[in-house]
DNA sequence: CGGAGCGTTGAATTTCGTCAATGCTTGTGG
DNA sequence: CCACAAGCATTGACGAAATTCAACGCTCCG
């Protein structure tokens, strides 16, 4: 038994490091195990392409490891960071499933272990695992309410309150690579962005963010050294970001409601 | 003939003024008189709330003629507009796919019909009308790329800009009761919505979008009377908003990779 | 050692938010 | 029909925040 664990935790939809967590933890035991027959992992260094905007569409791609920054260039040249690709989440299914180019850039952040899951493959998942192929579509609805409120809280909230937030999502995000546990109970985050990456997607200037930075760390809620940033009380943090304590994950936490009647009748 | 298309033009989608650019428009014929026997058409007065934030799904709504506005709500107490849905979009996709509560509010801006499709009707749409099941998901799935690609035009693009693209996508609107052809070739608009909320589009305070307005009225590329603001060129505006000439309209336009293969074979 | 890239800091300018006051339009009641 | 109140829109003034331009420190790497 204790083999076998092992083996599937090297390779193995069903015991996935993130599989709890992921985009298909909701599925059948026997349409994971068709996946995991499809699935092929890959590791990427910090900084690969794992697809880039303009580009049709070979397949989708769930992160098991790792972190992916999801860019966009505008037509007027400028791009910018528009969002972050957690372990878990699978990426690449709006393009698949609209049959469309890609409309981001994806670029692992740090060194990042994705499953890729060809698109002649995932093609037969809509006969061979029904469950799956809604799935997919869910996690897109589900990714679409998301940037809604995102837009929302670009409108409403502060630039300091949008850093807050973000931080606070990397403090909880657990990855190894990133977050480490401090003595005095904070955390020290490694941050896999660069300052003007983490400033584009606050939609402000480099500058602009440095100052921020530098008042949050006059103000005592974190303190700055090199890239890394320590958050010495990320309940003061959450405070400051005017949120209560238990802090909204995108993409990882609660996925309740997600394929109800109106899909599942689809199938 | 003339008097079955009479007949149709008044409660058909087959003949539904917007059809050619709906949702709906790929639809084989027979889905579609599938869908005409569903819809329940009706009539809002400006200011009816279609749906409210938080109310459990009833249906999805397919617009005829008018405007629409959706609001959010968040948790801070403020509020503001998120989106606009013009002829020819359904509204409530999203929810109703998800079988969850309504994210936003849609209040009528202008006189608006909207063929309603209820709830246990749409449920059927799966077995009866595969391809009008999926051109749902397509619908929701296009919506999110336009959100992602809002967020960075948000970030990219300065108020200035981003208000002379809105004027001119409900310029380009074609709604007989916001737009007004002008002898000097240009079009006088009839804003549907409040400064308040068209602050809210942008992000902006009231007075600050009143002052951006003054400035552009000052450089002569509108000119203001009242609730009716006129674009004397067109194409000056668009040249200001540093925008090639053809303005993209979000969910009018081209429908070409809507609903490709990734789709179609989850029929 | 020196250059390149990144990050921070400083000063000047522009823009935005806030508070307050003033028009303008609308609808209501006399 | 007019006066009046209420709500929306604009303008002014002031402080706060962001942008821009410039300079400097730091680290990495050849």
């Amino acid at each position: 038994m204790t083999h076998l664990e092992t083996v599937k935790s090297c390779c193995g939809c069903l015991a996935c490091p993130v599989r709890s967590r992921s985009d298909w933890s909701t599925l059948p035991q026997r349409e994971a195990m068709v996946i995991d027959r499809m699935k092929r992992p890959r590791r990427l260094p910090a900084g690969a392409v794992l697809f880039a905007q303009g580009r049709p569409n070979t397949g989708v791609y769930c992160i098991r490891r790792g972190l992916v920054g999801l860019r966009m260039t505008h037509e007027n040249g400028t791009d910018a960071l528009v969002g972050l690709g957690w372990a878990g989440q699978t990426l690449g299914a709006r393009a698949f499933l609209r049959n469309s180019e890609h409309r981001t850039t994806a670029i692992a952040l740090i060194e990042t272990e994705v499953c890729t899951i060809e698109r002649r493959d995932a093609l037969r998942l809509t006969v061979e695992a029904p469950t799956a192929h809604m799935a997919l579509v869910g996690r897109c609805l589900a990714a679409m309410d998301e940037a809604q409120a995102g837009l929302l809280e670009n409108a409403a909230l502060s630039n300091r309150h949008r850093l807050s937030i973000l931080l606070l999502r990397l403090a909880y995000s657990g990855l190894p690579q990133v977050v480490a546990p401090l003595a005095s109970g904070g955390v020290a985050l490694s941050l896999p962005i660069a300052r003007g990456d983490l400033a584009g997607m606050l939609g402000v200037q480099p500058e602009t963010l440095s100052r921020i930075i530098a008042r949050l760390r006059q103000e005592g809620l974190l303190r700055l050294r090199g890239r890394v940033i320590e958050l010495p009380s990320l309940r003061a943090l959450a405070g400051e970001a005017g949120l209560p304590d238990p802090l909204p994950m995108p993409g990882l936490a609660r996925r309740t409601a997600a394929a109800g009647p109106g899909l599942a009748a689809g199938s």
